[in-house]
DNA sequence: CCAATAGTTTAAACCGGTTTAACTCTCTGC
DNA sequence: GCAGAGAGTTAAACCGGTTTAAACTATTGG
């Protein structure tokens, strides 16, 4: 019933590769013939099959995006990016949710292997976690860029420069006279959580301050992780720390809300500083202070990298990893600023 | 170089039919000879090609959603339930970001019939443009369902009821003794925006209120749209208003930090509440009152239908518009409440 | 007038699967 | 011993494009 390549070329008198031609922008085909036939395809509304062109190809001119949540602000907006860069170059993307779990994202890496995406980008899970699904497009040569370093794998990467970001927060607290500072970390699983923490440690020591394991808050990556953190730090055993170094921003938005419940004020009692700037921050209140990620940076950056990995050959790519800038966004929480801030610094 | 049909054939000494036969578990291929084949397979790694697959089927389980922009957190999460429920079914979502331009709409619907798409979900643009695109679909029979009303196309639309979430809320209003309201609109090119318009009149007319032009005011739907509004109230040439009923909740958050700024107490002076229920509203300060969408189950009706309507036939499938319900979230910004609430009502 | 050349066009193979009709066996029952 | 049934297998066509080598046509120049 749809109409092809061939309905097409009988039409017009021509054989298929001549139809082909014309599609392509084949020099070699005479402008009568083109017109004639161009017309003729207008008439029909002819769309020529992707699918079977993917086939003759084999280029499909589609990528896999493999994330935990698309909902997730931090996501969906890297997707953004991803999505801009690939739509400009004729690329599609199809997007996979693994909600944290490693056998979906095994899953998916199959099921985009089956359709032939040219290449892939994955936010992958990270330590203790069965990774051989990744060794496998290493050996398949299947072009793919991470948004998180994997031990023991050797790929394309781009990521924000956790350490860096994470010492400059911690250095923001300590200058501004808070050294009682405590790091709320993210899940194990997340490397990121381990190089912010190590950021952390450089600035206590940069700083003369030392170090003890009891300043390491272990919690998960949600508002509710970060609540129960704020509510529990009530009946803390220690000194209440004066500034508290999150995670991430949902993490220190529940903080903030559980310290809010339990009597503690912040930025006068406890300060405290996330990581991401979702689009919540600015408008909390007290305004979330945050070391900023370039999120639709991000997916720019492994969007172009990916198409290019995918038009180099394989023998001369050189793996790189690319860390992206940090900026630390100072607004209410962490007590640095008087009073509320003349109008929202949103990015 | 990659492994094929032809090539496990050929080292079982069988035919590619028969190799076919294993893979899609067609019952006529004997026990013996599908484990020897599954074993080859296996010893290969062999991933069938889902392009030749799909050619030959006609049918490549690839399904569209094309948004305005997914890192706006509704159509993030209502992409998370389109996911869901297509995964499930073996099928994947290709994404396509509009960024409100008619024309990227239609290039992506043209981009997508290309890759032969089995269906499509689209949040449309909707008034005073070119919907040419929309009416090709339905000339070509491409299953497809909307998320907002277009006039003049007859197709699925799954929604929640923007006029009944409207009403509910203004009544809310007005039942606590605020009968100066004021709707700040959004873009007149969405017709949600009417609808909701719709259910602001009708709410003042059930309680015998009359409805003035001047209770409308014009703005788009973003945070600093609603900023300019709330700034703009300081030299408000009418009374103030003492309750505001807006858009949506960006719009509703932009709005309370520009009459914060203004001098403007909320709830005090004038009462707030949005529309969609965004993560950030349950944090912000005051926390924002609004009328809750069902985002995820948005999204999973709409591919629910989607591809109920790929398994039918089309002569007998009737269109239908499913409107879903919206639930009214009252927090502080209308007043209602003393003190802040116990703790954070998010869904 | 014919060979060389350049400009167009095409037949046929190919991409990697699915499917249908036909074919080969083996087994049953009479 | 043979017709008929049933299970298992396969050859070949098909999906709708691209590509390559060859063929055809027209033009040019010796």
């Amino acid at each position: 019933m749809p109409i092809t390549i061939a309905d097409i070329a009988k039409e017009a008198g021509v054989s298929r590769a001549t139809v082909s031609g014309v599609l392509n922008d084949n020099p070699n085909v005479s402008a009568k013939t083109r017109e004639r036939i161009l017309e003729i395809i207008k008439k029909h509304n002819f769309t020529p099959n992707a699918v079977a062109r993917a086939l003759a190809l084999r280029h499909t001119g589609l990528i896999g995006l493999i994330v935990k949540d698309i909902s997730n602000p931090l996501y969906s907006k890297i997707s953004l990016g991803v999505e801009e860069v690939c739509e400009k170059q004729g690329y599609n993307v199809i997007i996979g949710n693994t909600h944290t779990s490693t056998e979906r994202e095994a899953d998916y890496v199959e099921l985009l292997k089956q359709r032939r995406v040219d290449g892939l980008i994955l936010f992958p899970m990270q330590k203790e976690v069965d990774i051989s699904h990744l060794h496998e497009l290493v050996q398949l040569n299947l072009p793919f860029v991470l948004l998180a370093d994997v031990p023991g794998i050797s790929a394309d990467l781009v990521r924000c420069d956790d350490e860096a970001g994470a010492f400059e927060a911690v250095q923001y607290f300590i200058r501004s006279g808070r050294r009682n500072l405590v790091y709320v970390s993210g899940p194990i699983e997340f490397l990121a959580s381990e190089r912010r923490l190590q950021g952390f440690k450089r600035a206590l020591q940069m700083n003369g301050l030392e170090f003890h394991e009891s300043q390491v808050i272990r919690s998960g990556w949600r508002l509710e992780d970060g609540y129960k953190v704020g509510r529990q730090l009530a009946h803390w055993k220690h000194k209440l720390p004066d500034g508290l170094f999150c995670y991430n921003d949902p993490l220190a938005t529940g903080v903030m809300r559980g310290l809010f419940e339990s009597g503690i004020r912040v930025p006068h009692d406890v300060g405290v500083i996330g990581f991401d700037d979702d689009l919540v921050s600015a408008y909390l209140k007290p305004g979330l202070s945050t070391v900023a990620q370039p999120a639709l940076e991000i997916g720019r950056a492994s969007a172009k990298r990916l198409l290019k990995r995918i038009g180099a050959k394989s023998e001369e790519w050189q793996v790189e990893k690319q860390y992206l800038k940090t900026r630390v966004i100072i607004r209410e929480s962490c007590g640095c600023t008087k009073g509320a801030a003349k109008s929202p610094s949103v990015n």
